[in-house]
This record gives C-alpha cells, sequence and structure tokens, in this order.
DNA sequence: ATAGGGCTTAAACCTAGGTTTAAGGTCAAG
DNA sequence: CTTGACCTTAAACCTAGGTTTAAGCCCTAT
C-alpha cells in the first residue's frame, strides 16, 4: 500500500506518518523502484495502537517501548501489560477524585442557594 | 500559604502555579500586602487532581472546565450557580470518558495478550 | 505531451505546556 | 544594614508532536 492508502486507512495524515517514520516510531519504509513507500496493511493496526495509547496518556517514547510487532519489541509483552494495568488503576483514581469534585460542586450550589434570599 | 509552600507541598514548580493562574487553570490568588499570592492548602487537592488528568491524556483545556472555583468572576448568585450546574455536568462527562478510557485500555491489554501468542 | 494527483525531501512553522532569565522588591537573621 | 532566601513581573526559551510549504519527481488520463 503506498503511503495515502495507507494514511487514510487508519485515519491518520500522511505527513504523520512519515514524521513517525523519522522518529523511528514505526519501521522505515520498504520502497518501490519508484522510491515510494510501500506498506503492509500491518501498519495499519500499529497506527491505531499508537494513536490510542496516546489518547490514554502515553507519550510516544514510552509508545516505542511497547510497541507490539514493531520489529524487534525490546520489551516483553508482560512489561506493557503492566504498565496498561497502571494505567487502569490510576484512571479508577481519577474517576473517585471527579467524584470527590461533583460532591464539593454540590456543596457549593447547595450553599449558594442557601444565603439566595 | 505562599506560593512556594504549596508548590512543595503538592510537588509542583511555582512557575507552573503562576502560569496555571494566568491560563485560568486555577483561580487568581488573593495577595498579601506586600503583593504575594497567599493560597489556601485547598489548592494542594486540586494540583494533585490537575497533575493525575493530565497524565491520562487529559487536556488543560478539558480540566479547567471541571475546576470549581475556575474560570470567569461570578456577578450574580444565579450566574454563579449556572456556572458551577455546567461544572457538574463537565465532571460527569469527564467520568464518563474516563470509563470509555478503561474500556479501551483492556481493549489494548486483551490486543497484547492475543499477539503475544 | 501536458495537466492532475500522488509521491519525495528538507525546512519552516505551529500549539500545548511549561521552564528559564532578567531585573527588581521584601523579609528575617546576623 | 547587609546577606540570602523568598517573592514579583514580563519575556525569552524549550520539548513534544505534529502540519505546512516549497521545490521537484512519477504516473495516468486526455
Amino acid at each position: 500500500m503506498k503511503i495515502g492508502e495507507i494514511a487514510s486507512a487508519a485515519g491518520v495524515s500522511t505527513s504523520r506518518i512519515r514524521f513517525y517514520e523519522k522518529r523511528g516510531i514505526i519501521p522505515p519504509a520498504i520502497r518501490d523502484d519508484n522510491g515510494y513507500r510501500d506498506y503492509s496493511p500491518d501498519l495499519i493496526g500499529q497506527l491505531n495502537f499508537i494513536e490510542q495509547a496516546q489518547k490514554l496518556g502515553f507519550t510516544l517514547k514510552e509508545i516505542i517501548s511497547v510497541e507490539p510487532g514493531s520489529g524487534d519489541h525490546p520489551v516483553s509483552c508482560s512489561v506493557a501489560v503492566d504498565l496498561l494495568t497502571q494505567k487502569l488503576s490510576a484512571v479508577d483514581e481519577l474517576i473517585s477524585e471527579a467524584r470527590q469534585r461533583k460532591k464539593e460542586i454540590k456543596a457549593l450550589i447547595a450553599q449558594l442557594e442557601k444565603s439566595d434570599s
């Protein structure tokens, strides 16, 4: 697949794919005789993985080390799962703090409404 | 509390606190007679919340909308109640996004465990 | 054979989220 | 009454993660 095809299939920009290659986040593409990058459709899954991980607050650096199927993945799968599991409990913690915020806000509202004539 | 005290109590830099104030992420501090910022210890919790939310991939813009006390100075009580009510639903939204994150993390874990084979 | 769309590169530019620096005011201790 | 640790501001700087631009090559259709 050419860069434009894979980009639209994965829902990312072509410039982003080239940027990822330059930074070593994805492996350098094989080139056609004309110099065009030629990708395996497998990259679509990798790109989706990267995007998901970013949304979860992982930096690209962190993602490089954890990416599955990125040639030689230096870190074992279990380490990646560990990281994600940690993230999972961080999300739980945030949710409970957010609930605390709700209580605080409700208390403020009640206070204002009480003091309202 | 002076800015240095609250900064070290919350584990953030003083410059960051001033930056947050300038951006409206936290309310403008009350000033002492000498012009020094004077904070309530409550800010520590808010700063911790901000940091947690950021680690989970929420932007400062998203966070502003769920911080009670941030944003513009309300004029009347009913306006204040309106603002707080908006914040309340923003918090609900954050919670549901966080739940979505949980699902995504679980999906990533499953994906990694599958690809480990 | 020429117009278009897609490909190539390097380099400039952009936003978010801060940190650092410069120039100065304040306060408590010695 | 000076020294040092703290505070003030504005402005410059920095990194991450991209996008945009400029200049040019390739390919297909008309």
